[in-house]
RNA sequence: GGGCGAUUAGCUCAGUUGGCUAGAGCAUCUGCCUUACAAGCAGAGGGUCGUAGGUUCGAGUCCUACAUCGCCCACCA
């Protein structure tokens, strides 16, 4: 017997701990269809917000469709514990820099606490009801995965799309190490535009340049004007003398300067931007580095050496106005880039660092990803648009310390990369000695671990990879490749998305993936955006879900559609539990007319129930196709519909017969009884998607043949009643307007209708007489006239049996 | 500045390839204890579908422009 109220505190516990014991969702393999999920290994860096609850859910939901479709379901899940952003937590919790505390001791705070917050995700993605094979989850700094890391960057290594190469590349001086262009995130700063007067040594001509950032005057290497810029092209050829620095550089022309910006004329500093990189590649013209690692005028520059970075412009500015070389300063709002990790501006640095080529085969990671199928279609549009924007090589190493590390060694004499042997991995350089033991170049034997780490999305980019069990005896090469779908909200497009495209093309040659599906946004407030630095976001996951129960929660998730920004509803979370509710409250009254039903063959249906089983298939049909196209709200959104009209009033109509089997007779009643066990099985299977735990509950308690409900498969349906479908509603309709007629007169519903005179047209006249009984009973009617007419239908009169209502 | 998306009832949102009178929930109002459910049920009011043009027999839906909001990118001279 089902509960008379649903406690879902006490039933999710129940069921999760039976799904786990009875490994409900584990993955074998069999002769099923194999449908792969490649989920996004969440990052480790302390917090799961209400953001994961949502798109980890939606992913989720079509584990689940596709599971009852009869998959075999392949859907691991993943820690992204590795790099940076677990670094900063374990810094944070320890109020100390890594380098303060030393490698060793730092690496294993790092695997202490990245376990223990694991296990705690772990936890509270379970009880989401997330249906993985934890057996088949991993980490992206375990040996395992190390050694398949490890091996990705062999084999590119093995294919010529890695290099190693001293070269300007992105720095965070906050972080203290490389990073790449993706991880760049944009910020408006405010700051001063500085006109600063300049003079050409030949004839002492003056000329200004606009700069925000003077304090890279010392790394000055030369002025550049537009050719065509006919007010200033005179100056080309000369030499321009540097205020304050006293040095002189070169005045050339390049195209690439506009006129019409600041004062049409630009200093070439190396380096203050993406520009002043290619100029400086284009020109061959020479390296002034003036900053050290760690944000500080280099010791080498007079009279700013040791300054902050900061502090150097601020000075340079009071020198320059000190000497009269300001010619005024403006205000300036504008955009700088910063690191995502730390927020902190983004500088360039020149020093070795390991790269994949990405410019080279921009073609071939489009191709690729026009051969996946994006859901929303639109976003790959923004796909494609990261892609066409790219601008550099994928720099990999990062100056830290908890990451994968490369398999290299160099050469202490002559600096020759020496790389692992593919059996020895995964290889710790820093512990393990090279594969030779001469450097094959020029023969010495001295060798120098490479300190650097990857970048972790180096790592995430091969879940697929992972999850392939990559260069393992026993794999499952045969059936992830490609995987069905990978799942992620839409700002790791060009991260994860698009790295993942790269590896996948390099070493398979092929996408990694067919379908990708892209889920909206949890907002903060109506336009804005939780954030990872603000911690915007009031609702813990935790204490929503015990508030609101998981399937109340996965009600939330699952609205809305797809790719399109949600905000935290408290209104949405009502109408779930009230959904919720519901739907225990109509298995009850099920329950309660099935004491005394046994399922057998049988055809001969009421016209009532008729046409509740074609709606169902109408239903039915449009929510499988919105499932197929990851439509998984606008899915919920049909099934709920149907839902409602079922229980208010196909349930309402059919309970009369169901009570009254005297009145009825046994047939009638068990047709109403085969119909509610066959919808409220179909409907259970349909929620079970959206609502694992009460689903699970109630199919346990009235049918059980399988273990658990999430190991049914949807059947396909075998009843066809169209017309009754479009006849039915026509009765409903004049039901609803009998109701109307008792409510606008302030009566119960269960006030008789002495008389009710309706035309109808014939088909519809048809449909009454053969369901007159249930149509009666519903409205209580003593006397029913019924006249036919061409087409459509109206009621005519209802005569209240306002007496009888006063008893 | 470029790309993408959004704009529909007071609020949150559906509205599929153009097709009868534009829907749902919440909120508001009016009723109803009805042998599952008052956390319920039956009803009512509420919309010139962002603006302006265009295509069409017909436009919330397609096209163009504009406005507002959001996201991503570029912009450090």
């Amino acid at each position: 017997m089902l509960d008379k109220k649903y406690n879902a505190a006490e039933k999710e516990a129940k069921w999760l701990n039976y799904w786990n014991e009875e490994k409900i969702y584990s993955f074998k393999r069999d002769d099923r269809k194999v449908y792969s999920i490649d989920t996004p290994p969440p990052t480790v860096n302390g917090k799961i917000h209400i953001g994961h609850i949502f798109s980890y859910s939606q992913a989720e939901m079509i584990a689940r469709y596709k599971r009852l479709s009869g998959y075999n379901v392949f859907y691991p899940f993943g820690f992204d514990d590795n790099g940076l952003p677990s670094e900063r937590l374990v810094e944070k919790e320890e109020g100390k820099k890594a380098h303060e505390i030393g490698r060793e001791e730092f690496s294993r705070l790092c695997y202490e606490t990245t376990d223990r917050y694991e296990s705690e995700f772990k936890n509270l993605f379970s009880r989401l009801g997330v249906s993985t094979d934890w057996k088949n989850a991993y980490k992206t700094v375990s040996p395992s995965t190390i050694k398949i890391s490890q091996a990705s960057f062999l084999d590119l290594v093995d294919k010529g799309h890695v290099y190693h190469k001293e070269s300007p590349a992105l720095w965070c001086n906050e972080c203290l190490t490389s990073i790449a262009q993706a991880e760049l995130e944009t910020k408006t700063i405010k700051t001063t535009f500085n006109y600063v007067k300049f003079t050409t040594v030949e004839d002492g001509e003056e000329f200004i340049i606009a700069t925000t950032r003077p304090e890279l005057l010392p790394a000055i290497v030369c002025v550049f004007v537009n050719p065509s810029d006919e007010n200033r092209k005179h100056l080309i050829g000369k030499t321009a003398h540097i205020p304050v620095i006293d040095v002189e550089v070169p005045i050339m022309a390049d195209e690439k300067v506009a006129i019409d910006k600041g004062t049409g004329v630009v200093m070439c500093c190396t380096f203050g931007d993406q520009t002043d990189i290619e100029w400086w590649k284009k020109y061959n013209l020479p390296l002034k580095y003036i900053f050290t690692d760690d944000g500080h005028i280099n010791d080498t520059v007079p009279n700013y050496g040791g300054l902050k970075i900061k502090e150097a412009r601020a000075k340079i500015i009071e020198d320059l106005q000190n000497g009269g070389y300001i010619d005024h300063i403006e205000d300036l709002e504008h955009e700088v880039q910063t690191h995502e990790r730390c927020g902190h501006e983004v500088e360039y640095t020149v020093m070795n660092q390991w790269f994949i080529d990405i410019m080279n085969h921009k073609d071939d990671f489009l191709r690729i990803g026009r051969e996946i199928k994006w859901y929303p279609e639109y976003m790959f549009a923004r796909y494609e648009e990261w892609v066409n924007n790219i601008a550099w090589d994928w720099c990999i190493s990062r100056q830290r310390y908890f990451g994968v590390p490369f398999p290299v060694w160099y050469c202490a004499d002559c600096g020759e990369a020496i790389i692992a042997n593919r059996e020895d991995l995964p290889v710790n350089p820093l512990v393990d000695q090279p594969p030779v033991d001469r450097c094959p170049k020029c023969g010495c034997t001295n060798f120098v671990p490479e300190n650097d780490v990857m970048d972790t999305w180096a790592t995430s980019s091969v879940t697929p990879l992972i999850n392939m069990r990559y260069g393992e005896e026993e794999n499952y090469e045969d059936i992830l490749k490609p995987m069905s779908l990978r799942a992620n909200a839409s700002d790791i497009i060009r991260t994860w998305d698009f790295y993942t495209i790269v590896k996948s093309f390099y070493h398979f040659g092929m996408r990694p993936w067919d379908n990708v599906m892209i889920s909206g946004f949890v907002m903060a407030n109506k336009g804005e955006k939780i954030s990872k630095s603000k911690s915007n976001s009031k609702q813990e996951p935790l204490e929503v879900l015990n508030t609101y129960s998981a399937d109340v929660v996965r009600y939330w998730a699952g609205s809305g559609r797809l790719g399109t920004d949600i905000a935290f509803n408290e209104e949405t979370l009502s109408r779930g539990k009230k959904l919720i509710n519901k739907i225990w409250n109509v298995a009850k009254f099920i329950e309660m007319h099935l004491a005394d039903y046994e399922d057998r063959e049988f055809t001969d249906y009421e016209f009532i129930d008729r046409w509740i089983l074609g709606k169902f298939a109408i239903m039915q049909d449009q929510f499988l196709r919105y499932l197929e196209d990851y439509e998984i709200g606008l899915a919920l959104n049909t099934l709920e519909k149907f839902f409602w009209n079922f229980c208010d009033n196909y349930i309402e109509i059919v309970k009369h017969r169901l009570y009254r089997p005297e009145e009825f007779g046994d047939i009638k009643r068990y047709s109403g009884q085969k119909t509610i066990y066959t919808l409220l099985y179909r409907l259970l299977q349909d929620f079970s998607i959206f609502f694992p735990y009460i689903t699970e509950e109630i199919y346990q308690e009235l049918y059980h043949q399988e273990k658990s409900i999430h190991l049914t498969q949807i059947e396909k349906i075998d009843f066809d009643f169209k017309d009754e479908a479009v006849l039915g509603d026509n009765i409903v309709d004049i039901i609803s307007i009998a109701r109307g007629e008792k409510t606008n007169n302030n009566v119960s519903l269960k006030t008789p209708i002495k008389t009710l005179n309706i035309s109808v047209y014939s088909k519809l006249k048809e449909a009454i007489e053969e369901a007159i009984l249930d149509f009666k009973a519903t409205l209580f009617i003593e006397n029913l006239n019924v006249e036919e007419t061409e087409s459509s239908f109206e009621v005519k009169s209802i005569i209240l049996d306002l007496e009888d209502n006063d008893n």
